[in-house]
RNA sequence: UGGGGCGUCGUCAAGCGGUAAGACACAGGAAUUUGGAUCCUGCAUUCGGAGGUUCGAAUCCUCCCGCCCCAGCCA
């Protein structure tokens, strides 16, 4: 990918962010952070928000830390933690030492949570879970105040002391900064800043009974970070006035600045955390990394390279726009990285047996095929050749309607770096009418590809010999819904699953030089798609190849159109 | 019927008062030892709607309509 001559990326953010270098807001300073919280697998909409701040950061000479946000012990988890930095070094960015967790800030959010206190804008509630949703009022009606909101500061702040000591049971108490009850964002109406969870944290252990919500740790991790730019997502619009006043209130400098974009949204897809996660637990797929998943884990196993998301991502745009993004864009800029990337080889997923009546039995060629029609410097491998093929079922039709011009009785097409061959018989069960066999005479004058006589062939298509070939395991991957929108249908989401996402194929034939294959290794397996070697299951003795994604096939749309008349 | 956002081609998205970029998709065609890749061509007289300001508006003003987010001791 030639990315030298692009033009440098531009959207509201980085409109922002020039205006700010122009006015020297944060002395000419850009730094950003990538904060997820430890608790799942990311995904493709989180590759966005990688992008977007480590590209930012890179564009302007700034930096981009990696902060796990782990104010929530329960869900939270090192394994999720070990697939976050896996992920996003897989992305191709480096955070050099700036790998932070919000649980290293907890005795300093602690110290300003007290600092708040002796302000008197923050208190100690006795108030209840349902009283204080009761109090907080509604959309459409004011909050009431709380009966503790007037307590000294001495008592809130032994209070606070005895709520992190664990004298109280979770839910009896918070601690709430003293905003605004009557404010019309909800998020103002006195937000809670600390909980008692008596839960063991992934990395403080038991040290802490008490943690911090969100909106009060987030802001000030942010300054404690000197981050400049707080690039989230637009749910949190409504927090920006809460993110202000945490750090107008503690006056703290520096004063980072937060910033909305609208979250990705893939077509035939979810991209839910929840989701996902009901997802791995219903076992709808094998797990976060199956390839089903738009999981990064999971489309690194499927195939997508890197340098595809990462063009994706750019792709797609930063706007504050509500959109649903094409999955057909996606699958654009794999198959172009793949194009140019991948080694073509030979592979028949439903094998039909050839015979070829007039070639010697015994006899055996070894053709030299190239890796790349194009790029000659991928080299080549031996095909070899024999009596007996396998081409795929497909390619052949007993009764071919009009503009299908492969296989066909009486027929001859070209086998791809091979022989002009012609069908010139079918066998057939007797009792099904399936074809089980198709005899061929091959042109022994045809090997270059050509007749001397100048005739033309319709078609090339794919074949592996019969007795050289390998067994493999194939696994056909489409989308994992039937719909653009599972979301938005009305039902449940898992109501538009498509059944159809996955189909195994236990008995394709591959041509011999995959016996080298290893995992992870990519190739386009001629006139079918890019398939990845299954870095999990696939074994020298049970080759496993995941299909990334199709080839564009404008004969399958013919054939679709055709169907529906 | 509170507040905060957003509405430009099927899907994204530029545009920032001077007369609608680009990408994907789609439709044709050329060429082709992958019905692939490649290459051409076409694809918004119109910017959610209605008024207004202006010589001139997607861009400014007014009103209306639609969609999204917020009432977790989640993030």
């Amino acid at each position: 990918m030639d990315e030298s001559n692009s033009s440098p990326l531009s959207d509201f953010i980085r409109d922002i962010i020039d205006e700010d270098m122009k006015t020297g807001k944060h002395q000419g300073r850009v730094a950003t952070r990538f904060p997820p919280e430890p608790n799942g697998y990311p995904h493709i909409g989180h590759a966005k928000s990688v992008c977007l701040n480590f590209g930012i950061a890179a564009q302007y000479g700034g930096t981009c830390n990696l902060r796990l946000d782990d104010t929530d012990p329960s869900g939270e988890s090192m394994e999720y933690v070990e697939s976050i930095i896996r992920d996003v070094k897989w992305l191709g960015f480096d955070w050099q030492d700036r790998l932070y967790y919000a649980s290293d800030y907890y005795d300093k959010l602690h110290r300003f949570a007290v600092q708040l206190i002796r302000m008197g804008k923050a208190y100690v509630c006795d108030l209840g879970v349902d009283e204080i949703r009761e109090y907080r009022g509604t959309l459409t009606q004011p909050g009431r105040e709380s009966p503790w909101r007037n307590r000294s500061v001495e008592e809130n702040l032994s209070l606070f002391e005895r709520m992190r000591a664990g004298e109280f049971d979770e839910g009896t108490r918070v601690l709430r900064a003293k905003i605004d009850m009557n404010s019309p964002n909800v998020t103002m109406r006195d937000p809670i800043m600390y909980r008692i969870k008596k839960v063991n944290h992934y990395r403080t252990g038991d040290s802490w009974c008490i943690y911090p919500m969100y909106d009060f740790a987030h802001c000030l991790s942010d300054s404690l970070e000197g981050i400049t730019h707080s690039i989230c997502t637009l749910e949190f619009e409504n927090n920006r006035p809460l993110y202000d006043w945490f750090l107008e209130a503690l006056n703290v400098i520096p004063r980072p600045q937060q910033i909305e974009f609208a979250r990705l949204n893939l077509s035939f897809t979810v991209l839910s955390k929840r989701k996902l996660i009901e997802l791995v637990g219903k076992g709808v797929v094998g797990g976060w990394d199956d390839p089903q998943m738009p999981t990064l884990s999971g489309m690194r196993r499927r195939g997508y390279t890197p340098e595809a998301i990462r063009d994706f991502c750019e792709r797609i745009g930063v706007s504050k726009n509500d959109s649903l993004i094409d999955m057909a864009l996606l699958e654009n800029c794999v198959r172009e990285d793949l194009n140019e990337k991948a080694p073509r080889v030979m592979a028949v997923l439903r094998p039909l047996r050839v015979v070829i009546d007039n070639y010697p039995e015994g006899r055996v060629e070894q053709f030299d095929c190239p890796y790349h029609p194009k790029n000659t410097e991928m080299g080549s491998r031996i095909v070899p050749f024999s009596r007996v093929l396998y081409i795929e079922q497909d390619d052949f039709m007993e009764n071919p309607p009009k503009k299908f011009y492969r296989l066909a009785p009486g027929r001859e097409v070209r086998l791809r770096y091979g022989y002009y061959i012609k069908c010139v018989g079918v066998a057939k069960n007797p009792d099904t009418g399936e074809v089980l066999e198709v005899r061929c005479t091959y042109d022994p004058e045809t090997q270059s590809g050509f007749a001397p006589d100048g005739r033309k062939v319709d078609a090339t298509i794919h074949w592996v010999s019969a007795a050289h070939s390998l067994p493999a395991e194939v696994r056909l991957y489409d989308r994992l819904f039937r719909v653009a929108d599972p979301l938005g249908g009305g039902a449940d989401f898992t109501e538009y699953l498509n059944p159809q996402s996955l189909e195994v194929l236990g008995t394709c034939r591959v041509e011999p030089s995959l016996a080298e294959a290893m995992p992870e290794n990519r190739f386009q397996f001629e006139r079918l798609g890019y398939f990845i070697v299954d870095q999990v299951d696939s074994r020298r003795g049970n080759r496993v190849f995941n299909r990334t994604v199709t080839l564009r096939d404008s004969w399958a749309k013919i054939a679709e159109k055709g169907a529906k008349r």
